[in-house]
DNA sequence: ATATCTTTCGGTAACGTTACCGATATAATT
DNA sequence: AATTATATCGGTAACGTTACCGAAAGATAT
């Protein structure tokens, strides 16, 4: 249990002077490639670093300049529709307890699934914080893409999470393959069709109109799927309209009395437990039921056996890595990937307890 | 862009020994608890402690202190029957990559799952290296339990992944709820059951007798959610020894032959390939398959669409969490929970590509 | 009383890096 | 030729912590 000193040597800032025979200090200037050193010694140095493959030091760099990073986080309340964001959130807290000890603070805007002009507000906001970068969820596609333009104009990097928009100056992408994850509802669907005259019902369900683009990709991935697999059962594809439940009761209501052969429901985004309240209510147990998202209410009804699946992208991993890409990008000046595509994780009844969010 | 000093202060040791009106170095003794200091000066100190909320700063420490930690890994060899352990060394490797900058180096131990002497060889010639901590896969659960005792006696930290033995002594254990595995399998196998004399097969294919103990966990989770949930297909469970592919294959044959109505097959470890090779070259495609492991020879199967459903522990994350402990536990003398287990992933053909192993 | 030991504590170099301040040499200007 | 500007570089304090060395004071033994 005794420790020794090092013995693979790291050589550190110290070597390479010696060995170029300058001070440590011109080494600095050229490791971050300050002015003030001489086109041959700049060589030299470069020279010797390659050749030792020299790694700084993080801890004795961090420690020294014990710099201020701001970090902004532009997401969506937690609303009464669905509390879908708090699981980012806390992502975003856990990493924020592991990097704040090394001088990164967080300054949070949030804004209103249900509401252009709230996120446009936040967006703006942020500005006046002098913020070093951002963490955003591009919500609405429009919008996003009008302050993407002045984030770039004031050199303020940013990345995506949750959903993606055109945006080739972003950091990186993290979130889920909206069209991969339609082909696994199909092919959970698949499994529980059993005979030819089954049908299905593709459904989203949403007070406003966001995200739009989101529910088609997934729509496509089904489709596509079906179509590819040879499967003949009757797809049908409406939208419904979430509020008042009665009213949502009797459209549901009167659509299943004209298709009672209904077998299986796919809702593509988190309000699935509308549906599953209303199957329950009604005691239709013989309907199985595939949505989105691991949220409270959804769980309560995966428990109870009412949802068969829930299909979900790891909400709180994506808040956590969207904070260390922005930790690795700025502050290490790592490469990070492009695009991180979350997993398309199938959760059932038997499996939710171990789901780490 | 601009960086600013830190606002929110966290205080020092030297704020520590201001207040207190000592040194740095006393204020040094008390927080390791060394000797030589008065009781009343450590009271004084130990108070001043916990009225600031002290936070040593770990860069700092670690910068100074720069010793030297050796962690051993005991794992199983990649083997020609599997090459399931190549992913839990990945994440060991990841986690290598991360955390060797820090002054922590590895030596690595492998066994063979076929030999109960090779894993004690190794597992005594690792007390020669003197370690700090050892990680551990308890393939043989008695042999396991000899090994632990000695390392409780020379008083090296260890902990356990993929598989738990009682050993309380442990760290942690790092890896799947078995039982709560068989579930998850049962209940997939539910849903593939279309009709009352469709007939279910648990199997386990294995040259020697390694994890008994595993296998018997996951049978009971299957046999006990197909009780509970009152199914009433027949189940019948056999073991088939792996080997020569034809034995094995007139083994099937007769089987399947007395019992023509088994319509899905559940094997309880990785070597779903082997009945997968089976199903294919005998064109029974009207078999349905879910086994256990995010191996290549499987996901080649998963992706021919030969097995339907394979259930997954995430082991490269297992290899990587394994290391982390250690480093927390060991090296930042941080808590780490006793039981870590692993999410029970469900991986089908459709969402493979996004399995992150 | 002197010598020796023990307890308690302070001073301080060092970890590898950053960045400021100023020194020296060379070039440009008057 | 004297002055000023510019390019190039070295010296060094500091970040917060660790741990060694030895000082001072008190306790014990001779």
């Amino acid at each position: 249990m005794d420790k020794q000193k090092k013995s693979n040597k790291q050589y550190g800032i110290k070597e390479i002077a010696k060995r170029a025979n300058v001070s440590i200090a011109t080494v600095d200037r050229v490791i971050h490639n300050r002015t003030g050193v001489a086109q041959k010694t700049k060589e030299k140095i470069q020279k010797i670093i390659k050749e030792i493959d020299y790694q700084p030091n993080l801890l004795a760099s961090r420690l020294k300049s014990n710099k201020e990073f701001v970090l902004a986080v532009l997401i969506p309340k937690v609303s009464e529709n669905t509390n879908f964001w708090e699981a980012p959130y806390n992502g975003i807290l856990k990493a924020k307890e592991e990097i704040e000890k090394y001088g990164v603070i967080f300054k949070t805007f949030l804004f209103e699934l249900s509401n252009k002009d709230s996120f446009m507000e936040s967006a703006i906001a942020l500005l006046d914080e002098n913020v070093d970068g951002i963490l955003m969820a591009p919500s609405f596609v429009k919008e996003a893409e009008q302050v993407v333009k002045i984030y770039e104009k004031e050199k303020i990097p940013y990345l995506f999470i949750d959903s993606n928009i055109a945006a080739n100056g972003s950091i990186t992408y993290i979130g889920p393959n909206l069209y991969h994850s339609g082909f696994v509802g199909a092919q959970l669907t698949k499994y529980v069709l059993h005979n030819e005259k089954d049908e299905i019902l593709v459904t989203n369900i949403s007070k406003t109109d966001t995200n739009i683009d989101n529910l088609k990709q997934i729509e496509k991935g089904f489709s596509d799927y079906i179509t590819t697999n040879k499967i003949h059962n009757r797809l049908q594809s409406i939208a419904i309209k979430d509020g008042d439940y009665n009213q949502f009761k009797t459209e549901l209501d009167s659509f299943l009395e004209i298709n009672p052969n209904i077998k299986s429901i796919f809702v593509t985004n988190s309000r699935v437990f509308s549906i599953a309240r209303y199957l329950k209510e009604t005691n239709r147990r013989n309907i199985t039921l595939i949505g989105f998202d691991f949220i409270a209410e959804n769980v309560k009804y995966l428990k109870e056996g009412v949802i068969d699946f829930l299909i979900c992208h790891k909400p709180e991993e994506q808040g956590y890595r969207g904070i260390m890409s922005l930790y690795h990008h700025l502050i290490l000046m790592q490469k990070v990937e492009k695009t991180q595509f979350m997993p398309i994780d199938i959760v059932t009844k038997e499996n939710c307890d171990f789901y780490p969010n």
